[in-house]
DNA sequence: CACTTAATTAAGTGTATGCTAAATTAAATT
DNA sequence: AATTTAATTTAGCATACACTTAATTAAGTG
């Protein structure tokens, strides 16, 4: 899943639908209408976004509103963060190493 | 500069790469040596991945040693962070509201 | 039940990207 | 200076992916 989401908002119009749907639920044609490319292409879009758990979709009659998936981001941080936690570990460690070695020849 | 970091992880194997150097310093070589593709394909990921501000180059001699760079996993980290941050406090204003909701009916 | 509205799925096309083998760069060794 | 070692750059190819238009699904509405 984290391999979808991360595939998912390599395409920067991708982000850009993510930027317009954090301020709340719109239909597709909603935000289709601030792109210069097909509704298609933005359903498109959705469907990649929606299969990465990046967003969820609430049916209403003939209309679909998508919204941010909170817990999709979740999984995203915690995935960029098992990078810096560990570097950052190693760094410190490092650091009083040097530390450690600066005493024994001084 | 955010653009070609996402851009850098989506690829599985430079996710991998990064895994590897996130232990510690290695070699072009040596990380190669983890990997069924050819030399050039992971120098070219390498490349990648420095571009995208991601690890950084430390030459010596004939050899070049590739490390994590943790600035660049912090800028990705605050990137993520600003959509789950924003789509949290609405989340919470929305929980708030409904709360009051419900004591005014009760 | 035909028609409209909202959206998706399908088929086809051009570009971007990851791979390979071959050529090249650059530092160290003999 | 020629050779070896470590790595990169180049050129070419095959696949993945974002777009398009046309066709299809599905839920209201006259």
């Amino acid at each position: 899943m984290i391999d979808k989401a991360i595939q998912a908002i390599t395409e920067p119009r991708r982000r850009d639908i993510l930027h317009l749907v954090r301020e709340g639920e719109l239909t597709s044609s909603a935000i289709a209408s601030h792109f210069d490319i097909s509704a298609p292409a933005i359903s498109q879009h959705l469907k990649v976004l929606e299969e990465a758990g990046l967003v969820v979709v609430r049916r209403a009659g003939t209309k679909r509103f998508y919204g941010i998936r909170r817990e999709g981001f979740a999984e995203l941080m915690h995935y960029i963060e098992s990078f810096w936690d560990d570097s950052l570990m190693r760094l410190k460690k490092a650091a009083e190493e040097e530390e450690r070695r600066k005493h024994d020849f001084n």
